[in-house]
DNA sequence: TTTACATATTCCTATATAGGAATATATTGG
DNA sequence: CCAATATATTCCTATATAGGAATATGTAAA
C-alpha cells in the first residue's frame, strides 16, 4: 500500500511545506490566487495544484470574484492537528517542571545547575 | 518531484494514522515492540519500519534491555506542530466569539438564537 | 554452541505524489 | 464574437512509500 493521498486529511495536506506556507499567508485575510504567487515566488500551476489539495480537505475557503478565486485559510480545519498535538502537552509540560524542580533544588543545596535538555519558548 | 520523505520532519511523520496511534500508545509509559504489536494488532515488520520512521525524526526515544527494545514517545518533537498550529488558534478562536457575542445579543434582544456553527470543547 | 525469542531489514509492487511544460476553462472588456 | 486576464487541469517523470513475505541480526537460555 502507498502513502495515504494528500486529500485524505489536513494531517496529510500541512505535510507539505508551501501548503502551509499558503496557509500562512491566507490566515490574515483572503487572496486571490495571483497573490500567492508572487508573495511566495511560487508557479501559477503549482499554486492552485496545492490550493486544490487544501480546499479538499477543507484547509480552505473559496469564493469567486469575477475572474478571480478568493482563498482563505480555515483555521478550524486545523483544530483537530492542534488538539491532537495539545494530547502530549502534560508530557512535555510534566518534563520542563522536572527539570525546573530539579534545578531549583540543586540550587537551594548549593550545587552547580547543568545545561538544560529542553528551552521553554 | 515526489513527496517528501516521511523522515524528512515530523509534520510527514505523524501523516500516517498508524504512526500516530503509536505515538498515543507510547505516551503514557515506555513499551518494547511486542507489545505495540499486540495492543494495536499489527504486523511486527510493520511496526518496526514505523518506529524506524519515528525515531529518525527524533519522535521516539529507543533503550534497548535484553532483547527488547524499549520505545517512548518523546513529545517535545510534537511541539513545532502544537505550535504551528496553534497560531490559528485566535482565528478560530475570534469566530466563536463572534458567534457567541451574536447569539448573546440576539437574545437581548428577544430573537431566536440559530444553531451554533461551531462546538466549544 | 545450539536453540529460541525479539526485533530489524530486505525485496517486491501498486500507488500517489510535486514540479515543469503545455493547454484548457472561465470571465470580462471592446 | 474576439482578445486578454486569471485559474485550473492534464501529461509526464522520478521518487517515496506501506504492506506482505521472507530473511537477517542480536541476545539470552539450555
Amino acid at each position: 500500500m502507498p502513502r495515504a493521498a494528500t486529500t485524505s486529511d489536513a494531517f496529510n495536506a500541512v505535510a507539505e511545506p508551501r501548503r502551509r506556507e499558503i496557509l500562512n499567508y491566507l490566515a490574515l485575510q483572503e487572496r486571490p490566487v495571483g497573490d500567492i504567487v508572487t508573495a511566495l515566488s511560487m508557479e501559477q500551476p503549482s499554486v492552485s495544484k496545492h490550493l486544490r489539495v487544501l480546499r479538499d480537505v477543507g484547509l480552505v475557503h473559496v469564493r469567486r470574484d469575477g475572474r478571480q478565486m478568493f482563498y482563505r485559510t480555515n483555521a478550524d480545519a486545523l483544530r483537530p492537528l492542534h488538539e491532537w498535538t495539545g494530547e502530549f502537552k502534560r508530557f512535555w509540560r510534566q518534563q520542563l517542571t522536572q527539570v525546573k524542580e530539579l534545578a531549583e533544588a540543586k540550587t537551594r543545596r548549593g550545587e552547580t545547575s547543568p545545561a538544560p535538555q529542553e528551552e521553554e519558548r
